[in-house]
DNA sequence: CCCTGTCAGTTGTTGCGACAACTATTTATC
DNA sequence: GATAAATAGTTGTCGCAACAACTGACAGGG
């Protein structure tokens, strides 16, 4: 029952090797750019900003994690670095104590109030002034139509993944065309 | 001579944490799975791709890597780990002896042969699909203008950039060009 | 209560990408 | 034709992200 795959077209291929373009070429333009004059990553930048916007510029773990995309682990790290720094804080949190609160210290700010004009003249450098408000509009509506794919999670969007390569080429694999 | 960066307005704003949370996840999850299907990663996959295009399926090593959107470094280690898994063989070049060729093994092309329905459902599964043709054309207009913007060296692009935050507050930068 | 299961974080390992430094060859210049 | 400069690749180091395994705390059922 191996059906298929419809090959792409010309216009599909286009649309998918630019977008793997840019997922290659633009975190890493932005990080360069970001470390070069701010001392910081792109990814830490999200966390401070995250911070600040909190009240008490206080949050768990888990709600940093989630508002910068990331996994708990990977945040966990960045906080220990960020903190060796001055610029976070690690607290217990009383209500819940397994929980972890994150607390942006003064210095945290300073840095991210340096950051932040360097941050968005290079959001506007390369993304948002290479565009017109049209195009940005159609930016949000792609991206979210995408991340909609992204959030299934995996189990549920099995379809024709189901059918993994075998090790050995002895396996039947049954990917005949 | 601190002049005011404007704010992001809500639409910008959208656009940009929408393509940097696409930028973070989308390799991620696509990395991830042909990991797991095929046992190569996105970008082996390119690298196979190219070879697999070129003529006697043999490229020079800086012709892969522009193709493929890398650094010669990167591919450089590359090639030595699908060496060493039999899918690629290095071969010196008769014309220009500094230069190496990269070719593809009937077993890389078996491996590669194995990956491509996989990797084609993908693409269709969490980008193609999830979009409309109009926002097809869309998204490949908009990569290829940040495309040219990202193309264009960092020295020129300055910009806001050209003032870097120094490390101590005391620190003259002094940064003229 | 205790015991099982789940949740919040942390830590250690692994692997990859960026960058810098290096060798070897080719090209340009005088 | 020798020397300088640029080019093609390789290698080593560093830092970061993913994943797995672990600890400690809460929650629910007997």
């Amino acid at each position: 029952m191996t059906y298929q795959v419809p090959r792409m077209s010309l216009a599909e291929s286009d649309a998918w090797l630019g977008l793997m373009r840019l997922c290659q070429l633009l975190p890493t333009a932005l990080d360069a750019q970001l470390q070069a004059t701010a001392l910081i990553t792109h990814f830490e930048f999200m966390v401070l900003t995250s911070l600040q916007l909190a009240p008490e510029k206080t949050m768990r773990m888990t709600d940093v994690a989630r508002s910068t995309n990331a996994t708990l682990p990977r945040l966990s790290h960045v906080a220990t670095r960020l903190s060796a720094r001055g610029f976070v804080e690690r607290t217990p949190c009383e209500d819940d104590r397994r929980a972890t609160n994150l607390r942006l210290t003064s210095a945290g700010r300073s840095a991210l109030v340096r950051a932040i004009p360097l941050h968005i003249a290079q959001a506007r450098e390369l993304v948002i002034d290479a565009l017109s408000s049209e195009q940005l509009e159609q930016l949000t509506a792609i991206t979210s139509a995408i991340d909609a794919r992204l959030s299934v999670e995996p189990s549920a969007r099995v379809g024709l993944m189901a059918n993994p390569v075998a090790t050995a080429p002895g396996t039947a694999v049954a990917n005949d065309h």
